[in-house]
DNA sequence: GACAACATACCAACCGGTTGGTATGCAAGT
DNA sequence: ACTTGCATACCAACCGGTTGGTATGTTGTC
């Protein structure tokens, strides 16, 4: 859709969207609170969503965006060794639990753990969100078991899929005990079970 | 003589509370629709609960009975060898990953990742909820780690938390793919990463 | 002047919580 | 034994505020 002038409403809502729902979940932020945070009125509101639900959906596509165009960005792709960009992603993984829970987690699980039986348009756009996310990850595991020569019992995409199990369970544990260190250390879990799987520890590079 | 009717209005309500709590989150149950579950009136509630919120909280506590009581009863504790304890402890979390999300899915999990900056009471009851669990399988973990000879550079505690966070992952990434499999995937992960840290695989003993 | 992008004003339903009340159990006083 | 007194357990009706959603303007741009 080519829109020249994009419309400032519909991002301000969706950015305001992003905050909310990890500051209170998608149950208890009201639409009055969303026009509010977006500086915007409730009819500008239903001008462009449908309803709270599709701006629920709409949310996690945004987040998707969002974050795809931050990790796409990030330098841990321009390591030559596969493993080492597996295990960069889950450095910057890491050194991004900083500031409050409502900066570091992850919209689309915050989301979908209380949505998933209320609205199918919201839970699919979550787990596209989060099973799109851990396929980026996946090029990069194949490409380090063909490197290293493995025939693993395990598949790329549940290692993937397996790292964003952690980080999901890692932001519970953080909500739950207001300590950062407690997810970090979650990481460092996933770090050192995903070096425990390939041969030898990558050499350092530049 | 004991109480032939103790107070079955309290309890009614905490057992509707484990499953609509699960079933749609905390914050989209209404204290109606938890009344009407338990066959109780309002006033039955606010006699019992002197508010939602407290009913929350008084929720993870009865969570924290129901299934500690549960594990405390299980199987895997009959392993002579602590490192098997700790192995059929993830088997039995593997093999309770049966029937619907609400059915298998962590109340305290679920209801501190919405609720974590709303309630200071919910937020310690399930956070007590979750590192009192873990706190049982730390116990294991360390008996395993004298046992083996191990110096490890992580902890019984930080790993005995690993186990709940791929737990908690894994009922998030199960919610919004709606497979199992998934879930199930993840706890193998689980299981092979406790192996890679133990010297020897234990042999099956009877 | 048509149409999208907003703003204003409003609504019915529902929300958590309160009210005043009833039924029952039990311990003490007589 | 029987009453008084008080606590617990529970109920039906109700309250004011908030909810998601709508109906009807107004404004700026092609």
């Amino acid at each position: 859709m080519p829109w020249i002038r994009p419309a400032p409403a519909r991002t301000k809502l969706l950015d305001a969207a992003l905050t909310l729902i990890r500051e209170k979940g998608f149950s208890a932020t009201s639409v009055d609170e969303l026009c509010q945070a977006a500086g915007v009125t409730k009819g500008a509101f239903f001008h462009h969503f449908e309803s709270k639900e599709a701006l629920g959906a709409a949310a996690a596509n945004h987040w998707s965006e969002v974050t795809g165009a931050m990790f796409a960005a990030a330098d841990y792709h321009r390591e030559a060794d596969p493993l080492a960009r597996v295990l960069g992603y889950i450095e910057l993984r890491k050194s991004l639990l900083e500031g409050e829970p409502a900066e570091f987690t992850c919209v689309a699980g915050t989301m979908v753990q209380e949505q998933f039986g209320a609205s199918e348009d919201i839970r699919t756009a979550c787990r596209d969100s989060i099973f799109g996310h851990a396929a980026t990850l996946e090029a990069d595991i194949s490409a380090a078991i063909t490197a290293y020569g493995l025939s693993p019992d395990w598949t790329a995409k549940s290692l993937a899929l397996h790292s964003q199990a952690v980080l999901q369970g890692a932001f519970i544990l953080a909500k739950a005990s207001s300590d950062k260190d407690v997810a970090r250390d979650m990481v460092d879990h996933l770090s050192r079970y995903v070096r425990s799987l390939f041969p030898s520890p990558p050499a350092q590079e530049a």
